[in-house]
RNA sequence: GGUCGCAUAGCUCAGCUGGAUAGAGCACCUGCCUUCUAAGCAGGCGGUCCUAGGUUCGAAUCCUAGUGCGAUCACCA
């Protein structure tokens, strides 16, 4: 039982027997540390069953609970709050049952269904950018969360390989490529996106032409010869032109074998990848089938609509009137696919960004409508944007901040900062650079995944990531502290040495407190998946930890009990501060 | 215009299902490296929680209206 549910069933008790009154529940904080105490009931709410002054009946239930529970050593009333003390034993107890568990916090998996986690999902016609990065961490650490909190989890993405876009690169790259190939110092998704870069200069170069011969920019924009050219290259590409699709194949390979340094690079896996060019088809069967079981209704030109207007929604067309499939159809194709492929899945998590909320709102209820029982269980992780300070990224117009680039100025910068420190003289050059990295990308990682996913980000690259105070390096550098003090310390204690007959210090009871409260950060962050919840918790915990660090002697405790415990406390914490940082995909170092 | 999201210190952000004098970091100012790593610690300065109503013993938190910013409402993805 834990410490909140036998205060809580004490208290009723104490209601019961001093007002003869049944309570349904008690509600709890943590004392705030002006006041003395270690948890504290909220009496206000009693005053429903319990009529008189806050203060009185405060101070009876904590004469009640001194007097029959043993863990209460004493208590205080401040206005309608009744701050209680705890025993030590308490918590020596807690931290001896965790002190060992090298998992702690995570939850072995219990539940049969699998949730899978789709994200990243990029077009193939351009290199991965910041705002990828955002989507790619998200998605990444949710499903580790999910993983941590007993679910099993697959990690997916779905590939837009085809459509105008990809052609626009192809188009250009026929024109402009002269057969240029990917290089070591070029990778194939930067080249791909480069001939993306020039296809919209030359068409907007075309439209000022034509707008210069008269015509309007509306009528510029759609007969640009350039722009007629790539739809026609789609279309034979849907007609499977042998030529096209070779070139569709060598140029998409490249961008997959560039994606896949930077998915490195970042630290992120997948276990399945789909691919838009595979789906749709499938889509094009639910449709007819829906069409069949009147959840579709099809317009006198062909096309086919849902109806959503009973939900409060618009029509929402499913395929055009030529027969094509539209993001709608491909969408409805792939998550049909990823059932069948994979039929322990219970749910799925769409890690896409909040421009496509009305987008996974309209296919989850075409989904439910079809009949799918899982379709019940459809979250969109919806993620605000991230812009510059000139506004929105846009790749055809080069605004925006590579990936590749920016994994490497985080890295430049952590060995500027390591170097000027100058701790690290007997690394070798191996050592030091992977060291480089782990810190610049955790610097980088905890940027983005601290902040709430809903709220969007304004990144202002002239003002670099920070290395110092609420940063991934700063929880990265209390890690190393400890590992040190671990390699250090010579005590002899024992894996299953039990601590008992010490009276703990504030900072040390601080923590404990604090390390038990992780379990339920870890399923919270799950139910909300919110990774911005482990990073606030990891940022506490490492807080209390250098307090503690600076204000108490770990190794030069008074005894070898305390010395002892100490060691163990700290070693705790670091796994602890490693286990979290773990669902966030940040590493942490043996030494800084 | 309809719908959805966001609004908290100069800047970047916390603030759980309503609870005590609204918390951190950065920046600025003071102290602390002959003792376990100063990417640190201890402290100071800094707030009409967008506005106006409402519900409540109690509201940054819930409800309504408004303001500002963003997104979306395509036979684009």
């Amino acid at each position: 039982m834990s410490l909140q549910d036998t205060i809580e069933f004490q208290v009723k008790s104490a209601v019961k027997a001093l007002f003869q009154s049944e309570l349904e529940s008690v509600e709890f904080q943590a004392t705030r540390k002006e006041f003395a105490g270690d948890i504290t009931v909220v009496v206000f709410p009693m005053l429903r069953v319990v009529k008189g002054n806050p203060a009185i009946i405060g101070e009876q239930i904590g004469q009640y609970l001194l007097d029959h529970v043993d863990l209460v050593i004493g208590f205080n009333v401040v206005r309608g709050f009744l701050n209680i003390e705890i025993n030590d034993v308490h918590y020596l107890n807690f931290f001896n049952s965790i002190k060992d568990n090298s998992t702690y916090g995570y939850v072995d998996q219990k539940d049969d269904k699998a949730v899978m986690v789709e994200y990243s999902s990029p077009n193939t016609n351009k290199p991965l950018h910041l705002g990828h990065v955002r989507n790619v961490l998200l998605g990444y650490s949710v499903a580790e969360i999910l993983k941590a909190s007993g679910k099993k989890v697959y990690k997916t993405q779905i590939i837009n390989d085809r459509g105008i876009h990809i052609c626009k690169s192809m188009l250009a790259y026929q024109k402009f490529g002269a057969n240029e190939t990917p290089t070591e110092t070029l990778k194939g998704d930067k080249l791909v996106g480069n001939y993306y870069v020039k296809f919209d200069q030359a068409y907007k170069a075309e439209i000022a032409e034509l707008i210069a011969q008269g015509q309007s920019e509306e009528a510029a924009k759609k007969n640009a010869p350039i722009l007629l050219e790539a739809q026609q290259m789609l279309i034979k590409w849907e007609a499977g032109d042998d030529a096209v699709v070779a070139l569709w194949k060598k140029m998409n390979q490249w961008v997959y074998d560039g994606f896949d340094v930077t998915y490195k690079n970042i630290g992120v896996d997948f276990d399945a990848y789909y691919y838009e060019s595979d789906t749709y088809l499938l889509g094009k069967e639910f449709v007819a089938e829906g069409l069949k079981s009147g959840v579709f209704f099809k317009k006198e030109d062909g096309s086919v609509w849902c109806d959503l207007t009973s939900d409060g929604l618009d029509e929402k067309i499913v395929l055009r009137s030529d027969g094509t499939a539209v993001y709608m159809t491909q969408d409805i194709g792939t998550a049909i696919q990823r059932i069948k492929d994979y039929p322990d899945v219970g749910g799925m998590v769409y890690t896409v960004g909040n421009e496509q909320d009305y987008h996974f709102k309209v296919l989850f209820l075409i989904l439910k409508k079809l009949g799918f029982d899982w379709a019940k269980n459809l979250f969109h992780l919806s993620y605000g944007m991230v812009d510059l300070p000139s506004g929105k990224m846009k790749s055809r117009e080069g605004t925006v901040v590579d990936a590749d680039d920016l994994i490497q100025e985080m890295a430049d910068t952590a060995e500027e900062i390591s170097e000027e420190l100058g701790k690290l003289e007997d690394y070798n050059q191996t050592e030091k650079e992977t060291l480089y990295k782990t810190i610049g990308l955790g610097a980088l990682k905890y940027y983005i995944l601290k902040v709430d996913p809903k709220k969007r980000i304004l990144f202002d690259p002239k003002e670099s990531i920070d290395f110092q105070g609420n940063t991934g390096p700063f929880i990265q550098y209390t890690y190393a502290r400890i590992q040190s003090i671990l390699r250090k310390s010579t005590s002899t204690s024992s894996e299953d040495e039990v601590f008992s007959g010490l009276t703990l210090h504030e900072k040390e009871k601080q923590l404990i407190k604090q390390l038990e409260l992780f379990p339920e950060v870890i399923q919270n962050a799950a139910e909300q998946h919110s990774p911005a919840v482990v990073a606030n918790y990891t940022y506490e915990l490492v807080k209390d930890f250098n307090s503690f660090y600076q204000n108490v002697s770990i190794l030069g405790a008074d005894t070898d009990l305390e010395k002892s415990f100490r060691v163990a406390l700290s070693k705790s914490v670091s796994h602890t501060i490693k286990n979290a940082f773990q669902v966030l995909g940040i590493e942490v170092p043996e030494r800084m």
